[in-house]
DNA sequence: TATTAAAATACAATCGATTGTATTTTAATT
DNA sequence: AATTAAAATACAATCGATTGTATTTTAATA
């Protein structure tokens, strides 16, 4: 026979032992004696015997598999995040799956599809750029299971949301560039279904006010953030001319821009000074350093595992939404000093 | 009753219909009537049914689930090679589950154990860099499912591998520093039981050879290629005094010493040229941007995915190793350019 | 040694879907 | 209307592990 295709009734057979007396003692119970355990552990080991998964998860309604929903992994912070969510969740037993929406939708939906036809217990997620309606999410927590939401919060009821404040981060990342001197700042923003992307627009439209700037629907540029969107707000950038400042809502952006605009000739930070989003390695790396806004993404990951396993472990807790509010910092590199 | 806990007998009770023309109907079998189809899949609509997988692939011994398992999702080559491997997935009606081992044998054993329990119908593999012995990997393969290995090839018999020739790619790489008038190259190695970073070795050693230069064991480093190991690299570069070029295993370790040289003052690459490996989004970034190794990182998964379906789907097929080998390419860029 | 509680083990149902075989229903043919 | 093949549906076993209950074995007590 191949080694790992026995099951508890070969085991059983072999040794003439009821398969319920072979589950037991594999998983530890006290009802089978010390004696009984080891000649199962022996023939299990001989064998090669490994649990189905399959089979003890049907009967246990268990799975002690989460699953990470997000965006997509190659960008740092949500890879940073996953490493969170891992240890923590390795550390209490429990598998994790990693699932890309990639922005869209439709594949977000059918992630969320195949989630609950392989009955993870719960669910850890950062919504795409397109999700604006929940019922794929709802279907999932009608089940009686667990989301937590991260960096981009969601607004359905009992929701558990961590992330930081983005209005804040954003305000002080705008008051910033007008404290080296800008006066007309283009803001790079996501789409306006996300909360996030309002809330980060919404600072920076504050700290204008606050300063006595103008608030410009031109100078709001709203885009995927991807880096071919960040060259073509480069190329509207100098067709308004007057620009000396950007706050982008993410690096990935701010440094496709920063690249064009280098390359045709601006001078950063003198003639135009750039702050980003996320603390991307790669913006400690660019020349000027870029200026950008640090998010604690593996204390993030922890404590969004961390609630989803209690949510998971505790089915009676209370059904109130919960929004975590982390520090984030700015981060003063030379892309902002004038 | 919950939406999504019904199950085929919950449709089956509500319409007087057999369990077994329930199932047959909600996967389309012509053995029941049209009539009868649409009563059920109404009914399902009506309940919020989803099929419970785990019940479905216990009984048909199929998961309909791959497995990637790798270092890191962080480095970018890694998470390319993930979007090439999940686009044909998908399209084959496959589920990806991504695992990273952080380069620790001991967490890789602990995942490969976790996908034989839960009968992964296949796995995709670039091997940490502690492994050194196969067994676990053999446990797997014995349940007669296939392991394709990229980036880090196996010599394991009957293994499938993808991969550029690292060899070549690196006798080319060190033969450029060569060329640029370099004579006291350092090299960043990675763990030599990794095959992969011997035949780097190898290419660079024939390199030198062929262009009469002296192999020193006091120039080849062998770290794991960190950002840390390359500080530390740099660190020793400059005790050696006459080095005056690079040739690194990795971006990341390129990167960070170049970082680091460039902080005490030495010029790249007038003092020394640095070349590197997998064309990080960050190597073009950088200051100067950095001479590297681009692979097919896309590609690569793509036809690794494609390799395993094929795999699964013919269990028939020879057991012979095959070596995949794809084309590289120099992208020759300032940092090397004397 | 008989009695009895405790310990160890066996029996049997169950989780939800699938599938080979048997039975019933329908429709076509004579 | 009787016959028969084909179509539609029902029955029942199965995948592998778990678990409540029943039974047997062991050991302790009187």
């Amino acid at each position: 026979m191949k080694a790992g295709k026995a099951t508890i009734h070969d085991i059983s057979k072999a040794l003439g032992i009821d398969s319920s007396t072979v589950s037991r003692a594999l998983n530890g119970s006290p009802r089978v004696s010390k004696k009984t355990k080891d000649k199962i552990f022996e023939k299990a080991r001989e064998l090669g015997y490994q649990r189905n998964n399959l089979a003890s998860n049907l009967r246990t309604q268990k799975t002690f598999t989460i699953a990470v929903v997000l965006p997509r992994i190659s960008r740092y912070f949500f890879a940073t995040v996953i490493s969170g969510i891992e240890e923590k969740a390795y550390q209490a037993g429990y598998n994790v799956i990693i699932c890309q929406s990639l922005d869209s939708l439709k594949r977000e939906k059918k992630i969320i599809s195949s989630l609950i036809s392989n009955r993870v217990d719960g669910i850890l997620m950062s919504i795409s750029m397109q999700t604006a309606s929940f019922e794929h999410l709802e279907a999932y927590m009608n089940l009686g299971k667990p989301i937590v939401f991260f960096d981009r919060p969601c607004n359905l009821k009992g929701s558990i949301n961590i992330n930081i404040d983005n209005y804040k981060a954003s305000f002080e990342a705008t008051e910033h560039l007008i404290q080296q001197g800008c006066k007309h700042i283009v803001h790079f923003s996501g789409a306006q279904n996300i909360e996030l992307y309002r809330q980060r627009k919404a600072g920076y439209i504050e700290a204008l006010k606050k300063h006595g700037l103008t608030v410009n629907g031109d100078y709001i540029f709203e885009s995927n953030l991807s880096e071919s969107d960040g060259i073509w707000a480069a190329k509207r950038i100098l067709e308004l001319k007057n620009v000396d400042g950007i706050y982008s809502s993410n690096d990935t952006a701010a440094i496709a821009a920063m690249q064009y605009l280098k390359s045709k000739g601006v001078t950063i930070p003198k003639d135009i000074a750039v702050v980003g989003f996320n603390n991307d390695p790669i913006s400690a790396v660019i020349e000027p350093p870029l200026t950008t806004i640090n998010q604690p993404a593996f204390r993030i990951g922890k404590i969004a595992s961390e609630l989803l396993l209690k949510k998971i472990q505790n089915k009676d807790t209370e059904n109130d939404s919960i929004f975590n509010v982390l520090n984030s910092e700015l981060i003063v590199r030379a892309s902002s000093e004038k």
